[in-house]
Parts: structure tokens; C-alpha cells; sequence
DNA sequence: GTTCATTTATTGCAGAAGCATGTATTTGCA
DNA sequence: TGCAAATACATGCTTCTGCAATAAATGAAC
């Protein structure tokens, strides 16, 4: 099932089939621009509706959601792919606005914990429709490129995950 | 199963139930998450070694490659998703190390086209394993997670298409 | 109980990106 | 021709990010 391109430019890779390998290298160029293009568009949806940024929308996602509502810094970091130091002040942003609260913890002194305002989740609310439909809206404009559809499918099949 | 949207606000998309959006938006979030793992490992290799960020490789792969090599900002602009100021100040500093030169167009003389220097497509040259290796490596690392093999296979499929 | 390596979070600094604006050039229309 | 609108880049300013250095707290070795 893999149409493997045999002319190709000289891809020279290491591992595995180089044509292969240069195959994944072009399907990531384009799965990045589509993504860039996808976060893009919720991005502006995000900034012009609600004030809020990708990443700030996520901080709240995961501090709002049933479960999550108690999370330490550096697990922000690592969810959100973040460093430390952006993380710091993401939340820290928030935290001024009134969206979170930050409370220490009390086993590790070290350690902070990330919670959200009734505030918080009141806006987190407010703004997961219009990132919802901003998704949607890009997904469906990717779909017309018809060799995209498998993708947009295929994102569906990863609900369960959460890395 | 699926902690979405708790007691449902009418997530206002337009387009398929309401659960299918709630999947969608869970799913993306996964691959965003993925994208930005593979991003991170193949910025830090490449500019390790390479003192290349992702943008300016990009931005080198398409002034290399054996039809891309006169390309006008706009164009660049578009094919890495980047904004006009952005997209200038890239340039300026792949101009400035001498990776790539500024060409005045002549039929429209606000055009202003980017060629890679023989210095530039070497550095390319030599940059291109190390991107494809730090791919392949992440991509590897993601199918210890089965469910997301099929995305990575659904990468190789995309390999004709070009956003 | 003291000492040292590790982990957690914050801060100074520099780089990179976007928005708004400015300048030059082209295009369209009267 | 003459002039308004659009297009293509560049620049000033602000915001966000990562890296390196720092401070506080924990845990393990002795």
C-alpha cells in the first residue's frame, strides 16, 4: 500500500528506505503547513473573540476539564511542550488576569499548583465553541483538498489519546 | 472514555454532531501535541549542529531544491505560513550569513526574489539528514504509542501533495 | 546532622514573530 | 494623462519564547 516514489531527488538519509524516508519528510512538510494554517485560523478566532492566545486557551482547557483541575508547572510544561520559563509566565499572565490561581503545594514545598477561577472556567467555556468551530471551519477548508480527507479521518481516530 | 465537554454547552460548530466535534477537537489536540514533540527534536538538531531553526532549513529546502530556486517573499511568505515582517527579517538574516541572496525582479520591480548561494545550498545539503534523521527518530518514538501508528503511516500518503 | 546531586520554579537576556505603519511600484478607471 | 486603490517589502514596536543562571526544597550518602 505504499506507492513508493522511485525517482526521487537525492535524498540522502540514513535510516531505513531513503526513499522512504524522504517520503516522510515531505508528507511532514505538508501535515506542518497544514498544521501552522489550522492553528493559524484558531489562533485569530481565539485572539479577536476572547483575548486569549493558543496556549492560554489550553492552560485553561486542561485546569477546566473535570479531572484536571490541580496540575503542577512542570506538567503544564510538558502537556503544552513548553519550557519552564514560558510556562512561568503563561500562567503567570493568566494568573493576573484572574483566570487561575496559583496554590503551594504542601508535601513538596517545590511545587505549584495551577487551578482555575470560577473566572477561568467561565471563560474557558465561552471560548471552546469558538475553538471548536475555528477548528471545524479549517478542517473542512484542509477537506477540499481531497487527499487531506484520509488525515482529517484519521484525526477523529486519535480521540482517545492523550500524549 | 472521552472527558469532553462535560454537561454540553451547544458547542456551536456548524458542521456534524456535537460529539464529532468534541472528537475532533480532542484528536487535534493530540496531533498538535505530536507536532509539537517532532518540531521541538528537529529544531534542537538542527540547530545544534546546523545553527539552522526550523523556518530558516525550510526556507533553504525550498530554495534548493532543483525547481524552487527563485522564489518571490510572498511566496516563501505563504509556503512556511509566516507573516510579511517575518518572512522579510528570515531572509535578512539567511542573506546576512551569506546562505541565500536578494534578487530584484525586473517585470515588477517590487518584486524581490530569494536564490540560494552555493554556500546556502551546501549548508542545505548538509542540514537535510540531520532533519530527516531527527524526524525519523521522533516519528519512530510516536509509534511506541500504537495508536498513533497510523498516523505516521497516513504521513507516507501524503508525501505527493503539497500544500 | 551535614553535604551534595537532583528537581521545581523564577528571572535576565536575546532572538523571533505579529500588527500597524510607511514607502515604492503597479494597476485600474475616468 | 491623472489619480485612487492595490500590491510587495521593509521598519518600529510589543509580545512571547528559549537558554542560561539562580534560589529553594527534597532526597540520598555518609
Amino acid at each position: 500500500m505504499s506507492p513508493a516514489q522511485p525517482s526521487g531527488p537525492p535524498s540522502g538519509a540514513a535510516s531505513g528506505t531513503p526513499s522512504a524516508t524522504g517520503d516522510r519528510a515531505q508528507g511532514w512538510r505538508t501535515l506542518a503547513a497544514l498544521h501552522a494554517r489550522i492553528e493559524d485560523g484558531i489562533e485569530r478566532a481565539l485572539q479577536r473573540r476572547h483575548g486569549l492566545s493558543v496556549n492560554e486557551f489550553c492552560v485553561l482547557h486542561h485546569l477546566a476539564g473535570p479531572d484536571g483541575r490541580h496540575i503542577r508547572m512542570q506538567q503544564l510544561a510538558d502537556k503544552l511542550v513548553l519550557s519552564q520559563s514560558a510556562t512561568t509566565r503563561l500562567v503567570a499572565r493568566l494568573e493576573k488576569r484572574g483566570l487561575l490561581t496559583r496554590v503551594l503545594s504542601e508535601e513538596d514545598r517545590r511545587g505549584i499548583y495551577a487551578e482555575a477561577t470560577p473566572e477561568g472556567r467561565k471563560v474557558h467555556d465561552e471560548a471552546a465553541p469558538t475553538h471548536n468551530a475555528a477548528l471545524d471551519d479549517a478542517l473542512a477548508e484542509a477537506s477540499r483538498l481531497p487527499e487531506l480527507t484520509p488525515l482529517v479521518e484519521a484525526l477523529e481516530g486519535l480521540a482517545n489519546l492523550k500524549v
